[in-house]
DNA sequence: CACTTGAAAGCACGATCGTGCTATTTTCGG
DNA sequence: CCGAAAATAGCACGATCGTGCTTTCAAGTG
């Protein structure tokens, strides 16, 4: 039926931006039930188990992270420019209220062993993959050398928007983007040809 | 009494292993009574409330980091040896079993307000500077510019870290300490005289 | 419009949470 | 070694957790 998996939907919306403020694990299903207006074991029947909701959650995140983050830089030319813009949007990811889901999540289920512990590890390889991806095109177009190591520059420009999240986040230093911004073009300057 | 300040101790050591794994909102008093032999009042007598607790754990947390990191890395000669050791500890610390105390309240914590938010964040800024205190020294020895901006170090070799820590943690990247110190020579010789 | 099917609510369950109060045991100074 | 004081255990409380079962209400189909 329609109706179902329209209001499924809007509970994972919902869930999502709970859950950005207090983990997978704080997520509970009463806080939950009652923020979408709903009875707890109406909200429940959509999803059979905790666990199962969580999983939805997360790849509702991971939705948004491609239409937010992925997709937008996509649209940019192939290169240093779409690289950029990745690290741009990405940035602006981290700002959403509560914080970022996927770090949340990692820090969670970082030692556990089950279904969402693997979610969670796939879903993250799959941003550094895009990540090495992206700056593979600009090794192809000819703007960084071509024996550039692109998960080396993967790993390094993630340490740069990890620490940027951080700083800013946490520690609320204002100067955090233009730091990140500073650490970013150096890191691309050592790269170029 | 000598006693109890005895157990009391023990018990925030059994707990800062436990806090390491689930975090301090998934620390449980009944669960951490059980591994430490006790019942769950006679535990709790020590602190009285469990945000108590949690603050304890965390500042036996920031002890064992200073023991275990900073201290070792304040005993190398003063200069980029130092910070350099400091990175090597510190890169051995987030190998602990159920990984960073810091980074998991980090993560719990960004968008609380309270004690725990409070002393949270103050640790955090003592460990990042801490970091630029030693990048500092660098700068004194003549071995990095003197116009370098320490804080920039900081953030931008905090990036290596937690960079590192991601990938080697969560995503079991195997070459992960190997680019972790790629990156970070690469960044220090971006600052070299 | 009736009828079937799915969505939502109501209610109850066992378990565990943090937290008090009251005993009982252990420690330690005189 | 004895009495005071501290450390620990026992027990109970209200609340909330995830999860089932049964009933009521709404939606979609013939």
């Amino acid at each position: 039926m329609r109706k179902g998996e329209l209001t499924r939907q809007a509970i994972l919306d919902v869930a999502v931006r709970m859950a950005r403020f207090n983990g997978l694990s704080g997520l509970t299903i009463g806080s939950l039930a009652s923020a979408c207006d709903m009875s707890k074991s109406g909200l429940y029947a959509h999803f059979r188990s905790k666990e199962a909701l969580q999983l939805a959650v997360m790849e509702r995140n991971s939705e948004q992270f491609s239409e937010e983050v992925v997709r937008p830089a996509l649209a940019k030319p192939r290169g240093v420019a779409r690289l950029q813009a990745l690290v741009e949007f990405w940035m602006q990811w981290y700002a959403h209220p509560g914080g970022c889901l996927f770090l949340a999540a990692g820090a969670e289920f970082d030692d556990m062993t089950g279904p969402l512990h693997d979610q969670m590890v796939s879903d993250q390889r799959r941003l550094l993959d895009s990540l090495a991806r992206i700056a593979a095109t600009a090794v192809d177009e000819g703007e960084l050398r071509e024996d550039t190591d692109v998960f080396q520059v993967g790993q390094e420009v993630f340490g740069v928007l990890l620490s940027y999240n951080w700083m800013s986040r946490i520690l609320s230093y204002p100067d955090a983007a233009e730091r990140a911004w500073t650490a970013f073009n150096r890191l691309i300057e050592s790269y170029r040809v």
